[in-house]
RNA sequence: CGGGGCGUAGCGCAGUCUGGUAGCGCAUCUGCUUUGGGUGCAGAGGGUCGGCGGUUCGAAUCCGCCCGCCCCGACCA
Protein backbone atom coordinates (compact mmCIF):
# COMPACT_ATOMS: atom_id res chain seq x y z
CA UNK A 1 0.00 0.00 0.00
CA UNK A 2 1.58 3.61 -0.43
CA UNK A 3 0.73 5.67 1.62
CA UNK A 4 0.08 8.73 -0.82
CA UNK A 5 -3.07 6.51 -1.91
CA UNK A 6 -4.43 5.26 1.53
CA UNK A 7 -6.74 6.63 3.69
CA UNK A 8 -4.98 7.32 7.29
CA UNK A 9 -5.60 10.55 9.32
CA UNK A 10 -2.76 10.79 11.42
CA UNK A 11 -3.27 13.44 13.63
CA UNK A 12 -0.21 15.65 15.08
CA UNK A 13 -1.80 17.02 18.46
CA UNK A 14 -3.52 14.33 21.05
CA UNK A 15 -6.96 14.76 20.69
CA UNK A 16 -8.84 16.22 23.90
CA UNK A 17 -11.24 13.72 24.82
CA UNK A 18 -8.63 10.89 24.93
CA UNK A 19 -7.23 9.80 28.54
CA UNK A 20 -5.92 6.20 28.18
CA UNK A 21 -2.94 5.96 26.14
CA UNK A 22 -4.47 3.48 24.05
CA UNK A 23 -7.55 5.70 23.12
CA UNK A 24 -5.22 8.60 22.45
CA UNK A 25 -2.70 6.38 20.39
CA UNK A 26 -5.88 4.96 18.20
CA UNK A 27 -7.19 8.25 17.21
CA UNK A 28 -4.22 9.83 16.87
CA UNK A 29 -3.17 6.47 14.39
CA UNK A 30 -6.42 7.34 12.64
CA UNK A 31 -7.47 3.70 13.97
CA UNK A 32 -10.68 4.91 14.68
CA UNK A 33 -13.28 7.60 14.96
CA UNK A 34 -15.73 8.26 17.22
CA UNK A 35 -19.75 8.40 16.24
CA UNK A 36 -21.11 8.72 19.58
CA UNK A 37 -20.19 7.85 22.85
CA UNK A 38 -19.10 3.91 22.77
CA UNK A 39 -19.48 3.77 19.23
CA UNK A 40 -16.60 3.71 16.54
CA UNK A 41 -15.87 3.94 12.90
CA UNK A 42 -12.95 1.61 12.31
CA UNK A 43 -10.92 3.34 10.21
CA UNK A 44 -8.50 1.69 7.74
CA UNK A 45 -5.53 1.09 9.71
CA UNK A 46 -7.07 -0.41 12.90
CA UNK A 47 -10.10 -2.17 10.49
CA UNK A 48 -6.62 -4.19 9.68
CA UNK A 49 -5.76 -4.77 12.87
CA UNK A 50 -9.22 -6.23 14.30
CA UNK A 51 -9.73 -8.50 11.16
CA UNK A 52 -6.12 -9.78 12.77
CA UNK A 53 -7.33 -10.70 16.16
CA UNK A 54 -10.25 -11.71 14.72
CA UNK A 55 -8.63 -14.07 12.58
CA UNK A 56 -6.84 -15.54 15.64
CA UNK A 57 -9.41 -15.88 17.67
CA UNK A 58 -11.10 -17.79 14.78
CA UNK A 59 -8.77 -20.21 14.03
CA UNK A 60 -8.23 -21.29 17.80
CA UNK A 61 -11.37 -21.82 18.26
CA UNK A 62 -11.57 -23.98 15.30
CA UNK A 63 -8.06 -25.66 16.61
CA UNK A 64 -9.83 -26.46 19.55
CA UNK A 65 -12.97 -27.98 17.59
CA UNK A 66 -15.57 -24.97 17.52
CA UNK A 67 -17.71 -24.66 14.61
CA UNK A 68 -18.20 -21.31 13.51
CA UNK A 69 -21.95 -19.71 12.66
CA UNK A 70 -23.06 -15.97 12.40
CA UNK A 71 -26.06 -15.14 14.47
CA UNK A 72 -28.12 -11.98 13.86
CA UNK A 73 -27.36 -8.87 15.98
CA UNK A 74 -30.99 -7.86 15.83
CA UNK A 75 -33.51 -10.84 18.01
CA UNK A 76 -36.82 -11.20 19.00
CA UNK A 77 -38.05 -10.74 22.39
CA UNK A 78 -39.76 -13.80 22.98
CA UNK A 79 -36.27 -15.81 22.81
CA UNK A 80 -35.49 -13.32 26.09
CA UNK A 81 -38.81 -14.10 27.85
CA UNK A 82 -38.50 -17.57 27.76
CA UNK A 83 -34.99 -17.52 29.50
CA UNK A 84 -36.43 -15.12 31.72
CA UNK A 85 -33.64 -12.42 30.98
CA UNK A 86 -36.09 -10.52 29.30
CA UNK A 87 -36.80 -8.64 32.49
CA UNK A 88 -33.29 -9.33 34.51
CA UNK A 89 -31.07 -7.87 31.71
CA UNK A 90 -32.48 -4.19 32.69
CA UNK A 91 -31.43 -0.78 30.91
CA UNK A 92 -27.97 -2.46 29.45
CA UNK A 93 -30.19 -3.84 26.64
CA UNK A 94 -31.01 -1.35 23.91
CA UNK A 95 -34.91 -2.60 23.12
CA UNK A 96 -36.32 -2.10 19.48
CA UNK A 97 -39.98 -2.10 18.67
CA UNK A 98 -40.30 -2.78 14.62
CA UNK A 99 -43.14 -1.72 12.36
CA UNK A 100 -45.59 -3.74 13.11
CA UNK A 101 -44.45 -3.26 16.88
CA UNK A 102 -43.09 -6.39 17.93
CA UNK A 103 -40.87 -6.33 20.51
CA UNK A 104 -37.11 -6.78 19.18
CA UNK A 105 -33.38 -5.86 21.00
CA UNK A 106 -29.98 -5.43 19.81
CA UNK A 107 -28.52 -8.46 21.48
CA UNK A 108 -26.14 -8.07 24.10
CA UNK A 109 -25.12 -11.75 24.06
CA UNK A 110 -26.34 -14.72 21.88
CA UNK A 111 -27.22 -17.54 24.63
CA UNK A 112 -30.90 -17.19 23.88
CA UNK A 113 -30.34 -16.89 20.18
CA UNK A 114 -27.75 -20.64 19.92
CA UNK A 115 -30.12 -22.47 22.39
CA UNK A 116 -33.00 -21.96 19.87
CA UNK A 117 -30.99 -23.21 16.73
CA UNK A 118 -30.08 -25.79 19.16
CA UNK A 119 -33.37 -27.05 20.38
CA UNK A 120 -34.61 -27.08 17.07
CA UNK A 121 -32.14 -29.58 15.02
CA UNK A 122 -30.11 -31.23 17.69
CA UNK A 123 -32.04 -34.33 19.24
CA UNK A 124 -29.33 -37.11 20.77
CA UNK A 125 -26.67 -36.99 22.88
CA UNK A 126 -25.28 -39.28 20.05
CA UNK A 127 -24.37 -35.35 18.22
CA UNK A 128 -22.30 -34.03 21.26
CA UNK A 129 -20.40 -33.00 22.30
CA UNK A 130 -21.04 -29.61 20.32
CA UNK A 131 -19.29 -26.12 20.19
CA UNK A 132 -20.78 -23.25 18.07
CA UNK A 133 -19.17 -19.81 18.07
CA UNK A 134 -19.25 -16.33 16.43
CA UNK A 135 -17.75 -13.16 16.10
CA UNK A 136 -20.60 -10.28 15.67
CA UNK A 137 -20.90 -7.32 16.86
CA UNK A 138 -22.80 -6.95 20.38
CA UNK A 139 -24.41 -3.72 21.88
CA UNK A 140 -24.39 -3.11 25.44
CA UNK A 141 -26.00 0.36 26.58
CA UNK A 142 -23.53 0.54 29.24
CA UNK A 143 -24.07 2.79 32.20
CA UNK A 144 -20.68 5.23 31.20
CA UNK A 145 -18.75 3.70 27.97
CA UNK A 146 -14.96 4.84 28.46
CA UNK A 147 -11.86 4.88 27.25
CA UNK A 148 -12.27 4.35 23.79
CA UNK A 149 -12.87 0.89 22.04
CA UNK A 150 -11.82 -0.39 25.86
CA UNK A 151 -15.56 -0.29 26.91
CA UNK A 152 -17.56 0.52 23.84
CA UNK A 153 -21.47 0.21 24.05
CA UNK A 154 -21.36 -1.06 20.45
CA UNK A 155 -18.62 -3.59 20.49
CA UNK A 156 -16.85 -6.81 18.59
CA UNK A 157 -17.06 -10.58 20.77
CA UNK A 158 -15.83 -13.96 19.90
CA UNK A 159 -18.64 -15.70 21.71
CA UNK A 160 -18.39 -19.64 21.33
CA UNK A 161 -20.96 -21.77 23.63
CA UNK A 162 -20.66 -25.52 24.49
CA UNK A 163 -23.16 -27.94 24.42
CA UNK A 164 -22.33 -31.60 25.95
CA UNK A 165 -24.49 -34.27 27.63
CA UNK A 166 -23.76 -34.56 30.76
CA UNK A 167 -21.71 -32.71 33.64
CA UNK A 168 -17.86 -34.51 32.70
CA UNK A 169 -18.76 -33.34 28.93
CA UNK A 170 -19.20 -30.05 29.89
CA UNK A 171 -16.27 -29.71 31.80
CA UNK A 172 -14.17 -31.24 29.38
CA UNK A 173 -15.52 -28.44 26.86
CA UNK A 174 -14.91 -25.73 29.39
CA UNK A 175 -11.21 -26.90 29.74
CA UNK A 176 -10.81 -27.34 26.07
CA UNK A 177 -12.25 -23.31 26.07
CA UNK A 178 -9.51 -22.59 28.48
CA UNK A 179 -6.33 -23.59 26.80
CA UNK A 180 -7.70 -22.62 23.67
CA UNK A 181 -7.75 -18.71 25.60
CA UNK A 182 -4.54 -19.12 26.83
CA UNK A 183 -3.02 -20.29 23.31
CA UNK A 184 -5.51 -16.87 21.50
CA UNK A 185 -3.87 -14.25 24.00
CA UNK A 186 -0.29 -15.18 23.76
CA UNK A 187 -0.42 -15.64 19.89
CA UNK A 188 -1.24 -11.62 20.41
CA UNK A 189 1.73 -11.41 22.27
CA UNK A 190 0.01 -11.11 25.45
CA UNK A 191 0.44 -12.40 29.04
CA UNK A 192 -3.17 -13.84 29.90
CA UNK A 193 -3.96 -14.89 33.60
CA UNK A 194 -7.26 -16.82 34.21
CA UNK A 195 -8.79 -16.05 37.41
CA UNK A 196 -11.78 -17.66 39.07
CA UNK A 197 -14.62 -14.97 39.04
CA UNK A 198 -18.13 -14.07 39.83
CA UNK A 199 -20.20 -15.37 37.35
CA UNK A 200 -22.23 -12.16 37.53
CA UNK A 201 -25.81 -11.78 35.25
CA UNK A 202 -24.81 -14.90 32.52
CA UNK A 203 -25.19 -16.81 35.67
CA UNK A 204 -23.19 -20.17 36.63
CA UNK A 205 -21.40 -22.08 38.78
CA UNK A 206 -18.25 -21.69 36.95
CA UNK A 207 -16.37 -19.14 35.56
CA UNK A 208 -12.84 -17.78 34.89
CA UNK A 209 -12.37 -14.37 33.62
CA UNK A 210 -8.91 -13.77 31.23
CA UNK A 211 -6.98 -10.38 32.25
CA UNK A 212 -3.82 -9.53 30.07
CA UNK A 213 -0.63 -7.68 31.48
CA UNK A 214 -0.47 -4.32 30.75
CA UNK A 215 0.69 -1.33 32.94
CA UNK A 216 -2.12 0.67 32.13
CA UNK A 217 -4.63 -2.27 33.25
CA UNK A 218 -8.04 -1.32 35.51
CA UNK A 219 -7.26 -3.94 38.22
CA UNK A 220 -4.42 -5.11 39.92
CA UNK A 221 -3.86 -8.89 40.13
CA UNK A 222 -1.78 -11.57 42.12
CA UNK A 223 -0.79 -14.62 40.41
CA UNK A 224 1.80 -17.33 40.28
CA UNK A 225 4.84 -16.28 38.14
CA UNK A 226 4.40 -19.76 36.42
CA UNK A 227 2.02 -18.23 33.83
CA UNK A 228 4.86 -16.35 32.72
CA UNK A 229 6.26 -19.60 31.07
CA UNK A 230 3.67 -21.70 30.34
CA UNK A 231 4.14 -24.60 27.97
CA UNK A 232 1.18 -24.59 25.67
CA UNK A 233 2.65 -25.62 22.06
CA UNK A 234 2.02 -29.49 22.33
CA UNK A 235 -1.04 -31.04 21.61
CA UNK A 236 -1.59 -32.37 25.33
CA UNK A 237 -1.69 -29.84 27.98
CA UNK A 238 -1.91 -30.24 31.39
CA UNK A 239 -5.24 -28.76 32.34
CA UNK A 240 -5.86 -29.47 35.66
CA UNK A 241 -2.16 -27.50 36.40
CA UNK A 242 -3.34 -24.93 34.44
CA UNK A 243 -6.82 -24.46 36.36
CA UNK A 244 -5.49 -24.95 39.73
CA UNK A 245 -2.53 -22.34 39.24
CA UNK A 246 -3.12 -19.38 41.77
CA UNK A 247 -4.07 -15.88 40.19
CA UNK A 248 -6.79 -13.56 42.04
CA UNK A 249 -7.77 -9.78 41.21
CA UNK A 250 -6.51 -7.26 44.16
CA UNK A 251 -10.14 -7.64 46.12
CA UNK A 252 -10.19 -11.30 46.60
CA UNK A 253 -6.21 -12.08 47.11
CA UNK A 254 -5.90 -12.62 50.63
CA UNK A 255 -2.15 -12.70 51.31
CA UNK A 256 -2.81 -14.85 54.99
CA UNK A 257 -4.43 -18.19 52.49
CA UNK A 258 -2.36 -17.40 49.38
CA UNK A 259 -0.60 -20.44 48.08
CA UNK A 260 2.07 -19.46 45.81
CA UNK A 261 5.09 -18.74 47.83
CA UNK A 262 6.28 -15.14 47.71
CA UNK A 263 9.11 -15.46 45.78
CA UNK A 264 7.01 -16.80 42.80
CA UNK A 265 4.06 -14.40 43.79
CA UNK A 266 3.71 -11.53 41.04
CA UNK A 267 1.73 -8.42 41.36
CA UNK A 268 0.91 -6.76 38.48
CA UNK A 269 -1.98 -4.56 36.35
CA UNK A 270 -4.56 -6.44 34.14
CA UNK A 271 -6.76 -5.94 31.66
CA UNK A 272 -10.03 -8.28 31.31
CA UNK A 273 -10.59 -9.58 27.54
CA UNK A 274 -11.92 -12.71 28.04
CA UNK A 275 -14.41 -14.62 30.44
CA UNK A 276 -15.72 -18.29 30.48
CA UNK A 277 -18.57 -19.54 32.01
CA UNK A 278 -19.90 -22.88 32.76
CA UNK A 279 -23.67 -22.70 33.43
CA UNK A 280 -25.11 -26.00 33.33
CA UNK A 281 -28.80 -25.88 32.24
CA UNK A 282 -29.93 -22.43 32.95
CA UNK A 283 -30.84 -21.91 29.29
CA UNK A 284 -31.28 -25.10 28.10
CA UNK A 285 -33.93 -26.04 30.72
CA UNK A 286 -36.37 -22.83 30.46
CA UNK A 287 -35.98 -22.91 26.80
CA UNK A 288 -36.60 -26.99 26.43
CA UNK A 289 -33.36 -27.28 24.90
CA UNK A 290 -33.26 -31.60 26.00
CA UNK A 291 -31.39 -34.41 24.13
CA UNK A 292 -32.16 -38.20 24.67
CA UNK A 293 -29.63 -40.05 26.42
CA UNK A 294 -28.26 -43.78 26.19
CA UNK A 295 -31.02 -44.85 28.51
CA UNK A 296 -33.78 -43.74 26.63
CA UNK A 297 -34.22 -40.25 29.14
CA UNK A 298 -34.55 -37.12 27.47
CA UNK A 299 -32.67 -34.16 29.62
CA UNK A 300 -32.00 -30.59 29.27
CA UNK A 301 -28.10 -30.07 27.40
CA UNK A 302 -25.18 -28.83 29.71
CA UNK A 303 -23.76 -25.49 28.52
CA UNK A 304 -20.88 -23.04 28.79
CA UNK A 305 -20.23 -20.10 27.12
CA UNK A 306 -16.93 -18.24 26.43
CA UNK A 307 -16.72 -14.61 24.84
CA UNK A 308 -13.52 -12.78 24.44
CA UNK A 309 -13.81 -8.67 23.72
CA UNK A 310 -12.46 -8.73 20.04
CA UNK A 311 -12.39 -4.68 20.08
CA UNK A 312 -11.81 -4.18 23.48
CA UNK A 313 -8.40 -6.67 22.51
CA UNK A 314 -7.24 -3.83 19.79
CA UNK A 315 -7.00 -1.31 22.58
CA UNK A 316 -5.80 -4.00 25.25
CA UNK A 317 -2.61 -5.12 22.68
CA UNK A 318 -2.05 -1.31 22.53
CA UNK A 319 -2.00 -0.77 26.20
CA UNK A 320 0.65 -3.24 26.43
CA UNK A 321 2.88 -2.29 23.35
CA UNK A 322 3.64 0.89 23.37
CA UNK A 323 6.39 3.16 23.45
CA UNK A 324 6.89 7.22 23.78
CA UNK A 325 7.17 7.34 20.50
CA UNK A 326 3.77 5.28 19.63
CA UNK A 327 2.34 1.75 19.82
CA UNK A 328 4.52 -1.14 19.16
CA UNK A 329 2.70 -3.93 17.39
CA UNK A 330 3.27 -7.45 18.21
CA UNK A 331 3.77 -8.71 14.44
CA UNK A 332 0.89 -11.14 14.82
CA UNK A 333 -1.58 -8.23 14.61
CA UNK A 334 0.36 -5.36 13.16
CA UNK A 335 -1.71 -3.62 10.62
CA UNK A 336 1.49 -3.93 8.09
CA UNK A 337 4.64 -6.10 8.33
CA UNK A 338 6.92 -3.63 7.14
CA UNK A 339 7.11 -0.05 6.25
CA UNK A 340 8.99 1.36 3.70
CA UNK A 341 10.15 4.91 3.85
CA UNK A 342 11.61 6.31 0.65
CA UNK A 343 13.74 9.40 1.12
CA UNK A 344 14.69 11.74 -1.27
CA UNK A 345 12.30 10.20 -4.14
CA UNK A 346 12.87 13.06 -6.21
CA UNK A 347 16.54 11.91 -6.92
CA UNK A 348 16.33 9.15 -9.51
CA UNK A 349 18.60 6.64 -7.90
CA UNK A 350 16.57 6.36 -4.57
CA UNK A 351 13.22 6.72 -6.55
CA UNK A 352 14.11 3.97 -8.41
CA UNK A 353 15.37 1.99 -5.34
CA UNK A 354 12.64 2.32 -3.33
CA UNK A 355 9.95 1.79 -6.23
CA UNK A 356 11.81 -2.01 -6.48
CA UNK A 357 11.93 -2.58 -3.42
CA UNK A 358 8.38 -2.02 -2.85
CA UNK A 359 7.33 -3.47 -6.17
CA UNK A 360 9.86 -7.07 -5.23
CA UNK A 361 8.32 -6.96 -1.38
CA UNK A 362 4.43 -6.72 -2.84
CA UNK A 363 5.67 -9.54 -5.10
CA UNK A 364 6.96 -11.88 -2.05
CA UNK A 365 3.06 -11.42 -0.21
CA UNK A 366 4.73 -8.75 2.52
CA UNK A 367 1.84 -6.33 3.74
CA UNK A 368 3.81 -3.38 2.76
CA UNK A 369 3.05 0.52 3.85
CA UNK A 370 5.05 2.44 1.37
CA UNK A 371 5.48 6.14 2.11
CA UNK A 372 6.46 7.39 -1.82
CA UNK A 373 4.93 10.61 -0.38
CA UNK A 374 7.52 14.11 -0.63
CA UNK A 375 7.04 14.66 3.60
CA UNK A 376 10.23 15.42 5.42
CA UNK A 377 12.46 12.53 6.77
CA UNK A 378 11.44 13.51 10.12
CA UNK A 379 7.66 13.38 9.80
CA UNK A 380 8.13 9.93 8.05
CA UNK A 381 10.04 8.54 10.46
CA UNK A 382 7.50 9.93 13.19
CA UNK A 383 4.66 9.05 11.46
CA UNK A 384 5.75 5.45 11.04
CA UNK A 385 7.14 5.38 14.61
CA UNK A 386 3.08 6.40 15.88
CA UNK A 387 1.93 3.43 13.62
CA UNK A 388 4.04 0.96 15.27
CA UNK A 389 4.67 -0.98 12.19
CA UNK A 390 7.26 -3.88 13.45
CA UNK A 391 10.20 -3.86 10.58
CA UNK A 392 10.96 -0.57 8.65
CA UNK A 393 13.44 -0.74 5.72
CA UNK A 394 14.77 3.36 4.74
CA UNK A 395 16.09 3.46 1.35
CA UNK A 396 18.08 7.30 0.90
CA UNK A 397 20.67 8.80 -0.78
CA UNK A 398 23.39 7.09 2.34
CA UNK A 399 22.72 4.07 1.15
CA UNK A 400 21.74 4.53 -2.43
CA UNK A 401 25.15 5.18 -3.42
CA UNK A 402 26.61 1.52 -2.04
CA UNK A 403 23.57 0.17 -2.87
CA UNK A 404 22.17 -1.23 0.48
CA UNK A 405 19.13 0.24 2.54
CA UNK A 406 18.44 0.16 6.38
CA UNK A 407 16.76 -2.38 8.32
CA UNK A 408 14.88 -1.33 11.75
CA UNK A 409 13.23 -2.88 14.40
CA UNK A 410 10.56 -0.56 15.86
CA UNK A 411 10.34 -2.57 18.77
CA UNK A 412 14.19 -2.32 19.95
CA UNK A 413 15.38 0.24 17.33
CA UNK A 414 18.44 -1.85 15.93
CA UNK A 415 19.01 -1.06 12.90
CA UNK A 416 21.75 -2.68 9.85
CA UNK A 417 22.60 -1.59 6.32
CA UNK A 418 21.91 -4.06 3.99
CA UNK A 419 21.41 -5.16 0.41
CA UNK A 420 17.87 -4.99 -0.48
CA UNK A 421 18.24 -8.70 -1.21
CA UNK A 422 18.95 -9.80 1.86
CA UNK A 423 16.64 -7.46 3.63
CA UNK A 424 14.13 -9.32 1.61
CA UNK A 425 15.16 -12.61 2.71
CA UNK A 426 15.67 -12.06 6.19
CA UNK A 427 11.99 -10.50 5.84
CA UNK A 428 10.42 -13.55 4.25
CA UNK A 429 12.09 -16.05 6.48
C1' C B 1 -27.60 7.46 37.97
C1' G B 2 -24.57 10.79 41.64
C1' G B 3 -20.16 14.12 41.43
C1' G B 4 -16.74 17.17 38.33
C1' G B 5 -15.46 19.39 33.56
C1' C B 6 -15.96 20.80 28.49
C1' G B 7 -18.52 22.47 23.66
C1' U B 8 -15.28 28.86 19.44
C1' A B 9 -12.23 26.82 11.64
C1' G B 10 -10.37 19.76 10.14
C1' C B 11 -7.18 19.27 15.09
C1' G B 12 -5.18 21.74 19.66
C1' C B 13 -6.47 26.27 22.07
C1' A B 14 -7.15 31.89 23.55
C1' G B 15 -11.19 35.31 23.90
C1' U B 16 -16.39 34.66 28.26
C1' C B 17 -15.14 37.15 34.66
C1' U B 18 -15.61 43.17 32.81
C1' G B 19 -21.18 42.75 26.25
C1' G B 20 -19.01 46.56 21.09
C1' U B 21 -19.64 42.22 15.87
C1' A B 22 -13.92 36.54 16.32
C1' G B 23 -8.16 35.39 17.02
C1' C B 24 -3.43 32.11 17.57
C1' G B 25 -0.67 27.47 16.42
C1' C B 26 -0.96 23.15 13.44
C1' A B 27 -3.38 21.24 9.12
C1' U B 28 -5.32 22.65 3.97
C1' C B 29 -4.48 25.34 -1.07
C1' U B 30 -0.66 28.37 -4.30
C1' G B 31 4.50 29.79 -5.18
C1' C B 32 9.51 29.52 -3.85
C1' U B 33 12.86 26.97 -0.42
C1' U B 34 14.52 22.60 2.22
C1' U B 35 15.47 16.93 2.15
C1' G B 36 18.49 10.86 7.17
C1' G B 37 14.47 12.92 12.51
C1' G B 38 7.79 16.74 12.56
C1' U B 39 12.27 22.80 7.08
C1' G B 40 11.90 28.24 6.12
C1' C B 41 9.46 32.47 3.69
C1' A B 42 5.27 34.77 1.26
C1' G B 43 0.19 34.66 -0.01
C1' A B 44 -4.92 32.45 0.17
C1' G B 45 -9.32 29.86 1.68
C1' G B 46 -12.08 28.14 5.83
C1' G B 47 -16.27 29.81 11.65
C1' U B 48 -24.93 29.60 12.03
C1' C B 49 -18.90 30.66 18.52
C1' G B 50 -23.42 23.00 20.24
C1' G B 51 -29.10 24.29 19.67
C1' C B 52 -33.49 27.11 20.96
C1' G B 53 -35.43 31.14 23.55
C1' G B 54 -34.76 35.64 26.57
C1' U B 55 -32.30 40.45 28.29
C1' U B 56 -29.95 44.57 25.51
C1' C B 57 -29.10 49.79 20.78
C1' G B 58 -25.69 45.57 20.49
C1' A B 59 -24.50 38.66 22.91
C1' A B 60 -19.09 33.79 21.80
C1' U B 61 -19.57 36.87 26.39
C1' C B 62 -25.34 37.88 30.75
C1' C B 63 -30.06 34.64 31.98
C1' G B 64 -33.25 30.12 31.05
C1' C B 65 -34.18 25.46 28.79
C1' C B 66 -32.34 21.56 25.79
C1' C B 67 -28.50 18.54 23.21
C1' G B 68 -23.71 16.37 22.91
C1' C B 69 -18.82 14.80 24.71
C1' C B 70 -15.00 13.65 28.50
C1' C B 71 -13.29 12.33 33.57
C1' C B 72 -14.23 10.04 38.84
C1' G B 73 -17.73 6.28 41.32
C1' A B 74 -21.16 1.61 41.46
C1' C B 75 -21.37 -2.53 36.81
C1' C B 76 -19.23 -5.23 32.35
C1' A B 77 -15.98 -8.63 26.77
Amino acid sequence: MRVSRYFMPVLKEDPAEAEIVSHRLMLRTGMIQQAAAGIYNWLPLGFRVLRKVERICREEMERAGAIEILMPTIQPASWWKESGRYEAYGKEMLRIRDRHDREMLYGPTNEENVVDIFRRHVKSYRQLPLNLFHIQWKFRDEIRPRFGVMRGREFLMKDAYSFDYDYEGARRSYETMFVAYLRTFRRMGLVAIPMLAESGPIGGSMSHEFQILAATGESVVYYDAAFEELDLTGEEVDVARLTSLYAAVEERHDPARCPVPPERLKKARGIEVGHIFYFGTKYSAPMGATVMGPDGREVPVEMGSYGIGVSRLVGAIIEAHHDEKGIVWPESVAPFRVALIGLRLDDADCRRMAEELYERMCAAGLEVLYDDTDERPGAKFATMELIGIPWQVVVGPRGARQGTVELRRRRTGESAELSPESVLARLTA
